[in-house]
DNA sequence: GTGAAAGCGCTAACAC
DNA sequence: GTGTTAGCGCTTTCAC
């Protein structure tokens, strides 16, 4: 017995009165053909017996491996987990993980923090083969992921798909999906909750192309959340004249539901006033008043996937160009639930 | 260099002219009057200019303990971080590790697998130094969780705080602050979402103190989850004579915004036709349209407090009576948040 | 103050 | 098939 108080392999070899590789072979299943039958069953059922398994530390070290990921997620505060998207993202990577024989570690990180953490250091510490990065659109260096000599996955990040191993949804296909759809509907002033430079660009840029149909984002500002700049929007909406108003919303699930809850504060209602769409999933979206239609990526889906690309990465032994090319394979696509939120313009 | 391609210590020993041992009380920080100044700071500055930083597994083993902790969640899917009550409480739970020098590790288990997983062999794989079990109430036996010979922590599961420990609110306390606050209100047909037989006796009784007051529960349905039996409620209450029905309602965010969704089909509304107070506080809730008056818990800091409890049991050694103590020291209480889905009864 | 040495529990190469 | 052996990288006595 060992000082920890639990059984150990060297133990149990005495007990079985054979040698700790043989048991070892057993433990790790590659016994095939190497153990004759006798020992083979003498050493299970002492296995059993003694509740025998191998501690993680010391295999490790011998291994050289931890069988750990790390879940990292960052955003404004340290409190990302309160965004469903987020969650339901490290459900499925958590999920993943488990199926795979994995373990899994989670971090969360403030924006603010984040570049100081992506140290070699940091992550070294952390006892992990890879990690997976997550989380609402802190800025990233480039240099700073690839100097650190580990595996690791971006989820979110287009625009860094060139340069670092991401899977991320293809936005300029999606804002297409999501014009036509508005535009079949009748819809020619879309409101789209976007902060992001990045995306308000793009998003312009393929409105472009449909006829009448204007564009327009949030003014951005960094001392307010998505539900405070919600409700700011929905006070300038309400200000507008009602010609000028947009009649189609487009926005997370956090700023669709603070802008409708606001807006009927001012006497507006949705469908009624304005269409609204969600482009995150969420039970929030699906039980609201009146239900989200969404067009929203699978997260648990997303995080799951990530396990399997990143154990690819790290089993591999793929280097940089190798990654990126194999998370571009791994391109998710947003799905439709159509639900009450929607109207068609007449 | 190491084969896994980090500097160690031994090579840090080399190149500083010293022996491992003064290394590693550098890195330990017990090198005060220990370590001559001179070698002190030769080493110090080594280590910054490699990176250095102790292999997680290698001092694992030599120090025999881990710094991790796992949170695990159970839930009638594998999918409970859904639930934002319970990823608020990771949240908390997993900054605080890391303010204290801990690792966190996720598993999510459904209530099927539960007591399957809940073995020696199982919790002992993930070489951690306590677990933190939460989720929604799967049964659990108690001489089960004793036998591992573990620090661990419930997060809920009120009924078994005297035989384990346990974090969970009072609720006898809580179910009077609601039946006084709806009661004050006029209110005298509560209805409460709980499917829990032991809830359910204990709300009934506290309710027989209030004169003229009747308390309904759902009728069990283990096929449903929570938004399909808030669903059924809804048309069960549309069905209903007017005078017969409850005119407040006391749910998880989920029941209640499912519950409340589904009612404005039937063509009623809330507060109009029915009060609804929620006793968990999420985003959800508080932009719910209309927003959801809450009494809840910091889900956040109950995952924080967690962590400092359970690091108490570990570090201090504690034997199951002195941790069912120190856990009952540490009584959540809930807090109101008053918004719009209340009226006073006339 | 410093360093030698033993050991943590397991793996894996290799010789028998 | 089986056992010997040499680590994995770090901590921790204990003698000097």
């Amino acid at each position: 017995m060992s000082k920890s108080g639990r059984i150990t392999i060297r133990e149990l070899a005495r007990l079985a009165g054979v040698d700790k590789s043989i048991v070892s072979k057993v433990v790790n299943g590659v016994s095939a053909g190497q153990v004759s039958a006798v020992k083979q069953a003498r050493i299970e059922s002492l296995i059993q017996e003694h509740h025998y398994v191998p501690q993680n530390a010391a295999r490790s070290l011998a291994r050289r491996c931890n069988h750990q990921l790390a879940f990292l997620l960052t955003g404004p505060t340290q409190n990302s987990f309160a965004n469903s998207a987020f969650s339901q993202i490290l459900s499925g990577f958590a999920q993943q993980c488990r199926n795979l024989g994995y373990q899994c570690q989670v971090l969360s990180i403030e924006s603010a923090e984040l570049s100081a953490f992506l140290q070699p250091e940091n992550l070294y510490r952390l006892g992990i083969d890879g990690c997976v990065l997550a989380g609402t659109n802190s800025e990233l260096c480039p240099e700073n992921l690839t100097a650190i000599r580990m595996p690791f996955l971006l989820l979110g990040w287009e625009y860094l798909r060139d340069v670092l191993p991401v899977i991320s949804r293809d936005s300029s296909r999606e804002y297409r999906e999501m014009l036509d759809y508005g535009y079949s509907l009748g819809h020619r002033h879309i409101m789209y909750d976007s902060i992001s430079p990045i995306s308000q660009a793009r998003f312009q840029k393929l409105a472009v192309h449909y006829p009448g149909v204007s564009v327009e984002s949030c003014p951005a500002d960094s001392q307010l959340d998505e539900f405070a700049l919600a409700a700011r929007q929905a006070s300038a909406y309400a200000a507008r004249p009602a010609g000028e108003r947009p009649t189609l919303l487009w926005g997370s699930d956090h700023f669709c539901c603070s802008f409708a809850t606001h807006l009927r504060q001012f006497g507006f209602s949705c469908p009624g006033d304005i269409s609204i769409v969600s482009y995150s999933e969420s039970w929030s979206a699906a039980c609201y008043n009146p239900p989200l239609t969404t067009y929203s990526l699978d997260f648990r889906q997303w995080g799951s996937t990530a396990v399997e690309v990143i154990l690819q990465i790290i089993n591999g032994g793929l280097d940089l160009a190798a990654s990126i090319e194999l998370a571009n394979h791994h391109i998710p696509r947003s799905i439709w639930q159509h639900r009450q939120s929607v109207c068609r313009l007449s």
